[in-house]
DNA sequence: ACCGGCTGCTCAAGTAGTTGACCAAGCGTT
DNA sequence: AACGCTTGGTCAACTACTTGAGCAGCCGGT
């Protein structure tokens, strides 16, 4: 029936036998207006009860909670390391994140749909005055209208891996060109002169994969005897094994194929067994992403890594500017980071 | 260099021209007590300025802020399912969970050798005022004493995946006796009669490893013609492959291994690949966990699937009943998830 | 004796909001 | 006229803590 509470200030104050407001100021280290014995005995009372100072009350007073919205869909490895580094870099700065790991791992949430989730969310975070949000762009693209007013509120905002054209915030993403170009001169070098693209949803909130074609298709297009054609998946996007059958059976005949992310990549690996076809023997596979699983696919995956961790620090470092540092009051900042090709055993010589 | 603030109650009382207290009781629901006009100009006030409340003031007030501490490492796809399963649920009753997540991607926390990080990162939680925790075994080992005390603080932890002889909170674990079971009669059924095993390093905080070893081995034990040999990494647990090869080419020549995670089982595949024992042909291998690549190794392995959605949903669950509901003030409790054999292309009948 | 300056501490108001106590006006009743 | 009751609100104290203003006591200087 006993009620042990977290000890308050009062507490330590009464023990050191001093008023709160000088326990306060002792331990907030301002010592230099009290006596040495005063400060030692608060000290002391405030160990011996293991107090701590509430932050949500220097929330309130201060108007600066030190924690960060973070809001995401479950999804793969490339998103967990991003996490990651956002966590390390908020972390060393004293930030907590807070994380909103939206919709279930089998379907991305659908807030086009629901407007009122879309707004609940984004309020469960505000409502605990985060200081700042960092976005997927799935939430980017589908809450625009209702994070654009944030900049108002001086919640400043960064958009990973998104860039729109009427920005509400910083935004960073990776750097693919000079990737992509590096896949396209690696195929050429090899002989391929018919390749492939194949592409995701690319929708709204996907604009990442329409950009990530249109580079490719550029690169090619600069050898004039190299063709590029891109096929795309539905709007589930569940559809790629499909679309890659079509693709490797099309009178078009690739010796190549360019997907935009391993996961297209694996539904060429899956199209390219059954139809007989060996990799890298009678059909290259570049991917992107760089995935968990694209070193132990069989053969090992030739991919684009991106540098994840790094995208999540670079996310955090634009915040602490932002927030305290020279960012303030400048204009929005859009950040990218470099990607490398690596090379696997998917690529080949184009067969004769 | 205007500060357009974030509406306070007094603003809104300000517009409606009511007393600040009267806005709080209204916008509370408490409006038995108003008049009917009143009720309307505070309430379109509040909807004009949108004033939203501030959860920090209720938490200092009602000593709840809503909030759970989760303490991770950053890991594979079961622990972000986990995880998943955790927001779901925890979601569904407006509780927002904060997750640290500790360590980076290529070296586990190992704050045994840090006793200060480990009590830091547990106040950045605590500090924050959380409502209660789930932990990761790692930091349920690593922190145990500092954890024990948080019961006496009215803090309920819960832990997932240890079970400890001196429990100080609710736990969850996969219920893997079952399932192991069913591993252990499949690889019998088969004709296996030397049967290996390849356990992680089973530390103090993996004792989920040691007790995974051990159901295996009583379960193919009370087959008496049949034999099992046991092998383990190392400490830093990096050395899969070498003891992959090492099991593989030992005396005891075993035609199946059971792994303890798809993690080990992935080494045997490259060890066995390197010695040329073909996979299910030479050498039936059995994984546990059900990891994103398990699907897609070659040959896809047979496993065990935990259902780590539902595990997290249950470590909520019970924090959720512990904080109100119908295990206040009850005794610890252990909950079991059942695991499933999924039965895939990596076993086959013993060689003769 | 009186003033200035220093030391060492407390007071009170503030952060945003909640809540029990209280109060005034209006009405009907005796 | 005095009483009780309902309606419709306000007041002040409280949550945990911070902070600028202020004040008592003591010392040295004139």
């Amino acid at each position: 029936m006993s009620q042990p509470r977290v000890p308050r200030l009062k507490d330590v104050a009464e023990a050191a036998n001093v008023s709160v407001s000088a326990a306060s100021k002792i331990l907030r280290g301002d010592r230099s207006r009290f006596g040495e014995e005063t400060c030692r005995r608060v000290v002391e009372a405030s160990e011996r009860l293991g107090w701590r100072r509430n932050l949500l009350v220097s929330g309130i007073q201060t108007g600066r909670t030190n924690t960060v919205g973070v809001m995401i869909p479950p999804y793969d490895s490339f998103w967990v390391k991003v996490l990651s580094g956002i966590h390390k870099r908020l972390g060393e700065a004293d930030f907590l994140p807070i994380t909103l790991w939206l919709g279930d791992l089998d379907h991305l949430p659908h807030f086009e749909a629901n407007e009122q989730e879309g707004v609940r969310q984004i309020n469960r975070l505000l409502d605990r005055r985060v200081d700042a949000l960092i976005l997927w762009p799935t939430f980017a693209v589908a809450y625009q209208e209702h994070l654009a007013g944030l900049a108002e509120k001086n919640v400043p905002v960064v958009v990973i891996d998104h860039r729109s054209d009427e920005p509400y915030g910083d935004s960073v993403a990776t750097n693919e060109s000079q990737a992509t170009r590096a896949v396209a001169k690696h195929l050429l070098d090899l002989g391929h002169r018919r390749i492939a693209c194949i592409s995701s949803r690319e929708s709204k909130s996907q604009t990442w994969a329409l950009e990530r074609r249109r580079n490719f298709e550029r690169a090619i297009s600069l050898k004039s005897e190299a063709e590029v054609r891109s096929w795309r998946l539905n709007r589930t996007g569940d559809n790629g094994v499909e679309v890659a059958t079509h693709l490797l059976t099309d009178d078009f005949r690739p010796t190549a194929v360019f997907a935009v992310t391993d996961h297209e990549a694996h539904c060429v690996y899956e199209a390219a067994i059954t139809l007989g076809l060996s990799i890298p023997g009678d059909l290259s596979v570049v991917g992107f992403a760089d995935l968990d699983f694209a070193a132990t696919m069989m053969p090992p995956l030739s991919t684009v890594r991106q540098r994840p961790q790094e995208i999540g620090e670079r996310a955090a470092s634009l915040l602490i500017d932002r927030l305290d540092g020279p960012l303030a009051g400048e204009p929005f900042v859009h950040s990218e980071i470099e990607a490398d090709f690596v090379l696997r055993e998917s690529t080949g010589p184009a067969p004769a």
